[in-house]
DNA sequence: TGCAATCTCTATTAAATCGATAGGAATAAT
DNA sequence: ATTATTCCTATCGATTTAATAGAGATTGCA
């Protein structure tokens, strides 16, 4: 299941994405319209800003805003900061590979080779939607 | 990411369709080569077999085997059984779909735009191997 | 100058889930 | 009978998740 985190966070950029200007927006506004806690939003916004996704402005008439454009924020960047590995198994992780400690024999693995069908799937699918995509 | 519980269930369905014949499978011996713990392995073959992938047979050279040929076991199936829903978000669920609470309009929603995406290749992966497929 | 609005940061908590364990009951083969 | 095995229920510890609390820093504006 996705974590509430990440949707959450792709809502907050998906509305944010969709005000058009560069005008920051609001913490709260967005928390409001997107039914979401505030006080958790905030904590994502961090990360994302932390990440490169966002910029912010602090004080009144402060908020997040958009660095880059939305054709240019790939759904493979976001997706690993928010939820992390796209693979569903470590041992088919391409940015965060580990060994199966259970698993002599990664080419004789049939959930790895399972597992690497469906990495590759997925990923096919975040790199085929930025933000633009997904906010129209 | 993917439970152990669906990792072992894979890897001991795997062990048991590789050993070809009809004769029922240990849990002790599946669990020992596969480095799976023991005790968990147990109600993971339960959940197997209430779900009707293998039968079992009580007592002394009892065991576990597959009732259906390993072609025609569809990875569909046993992930719905082992993992639960395919798809991240409960309001792109074929089999168990759910509104978002949070969610007022899912034509607009950019999370279910992209979930949807996610759905679709991913379940295409597991309508495309069977058991025999992935334990060559 | 001072107040109000806003982001920043750290810490904490409640609930849920996961992986594993324990122990006995039932059943079958010898 | 004895032994080997599955069956069933209950429990536990660790981790993660989602949310909350509160104080600090910064900015705009009157």
């Amino acid at each position: 299941m996705l974590s509430k985190k990440t949707k959450y966070g792709l809502k907050a950029l998906t509305y944010i994405a969709r005000k058009g200007n560069n005008e920051p927006v609001q913490i709260g506004e967005i928390a409001k319209n997107e039914h979401i806690s505030q006080k958790f939003l905030e904590s994502i916004l961090l990360t994302l800003r932390k990440s490169g996704f966002l910029g912010s402005k602090k004080g009144k008439h402060g908020g997040y805003y958009l660095i880059k454009k939305p054709s240019e924020i790939l759904m493979t960047d976001v997706m690993r900061v928010l939820e992390g590995p796209i693979a569903l198994v470590s041992c088919v992780s391409l940015n965060f590979y580990e060994k199966c400690d259970d698993c002599p024999d990664e080419a004789s693995c049939s959930v790895h080779k399972l597992m690497i069908q469906v990495r590759d799937s997925t990923l096919n699918v975040f790199k085929n939607n930025t933000l633009e995509d997904i906010s129209k």
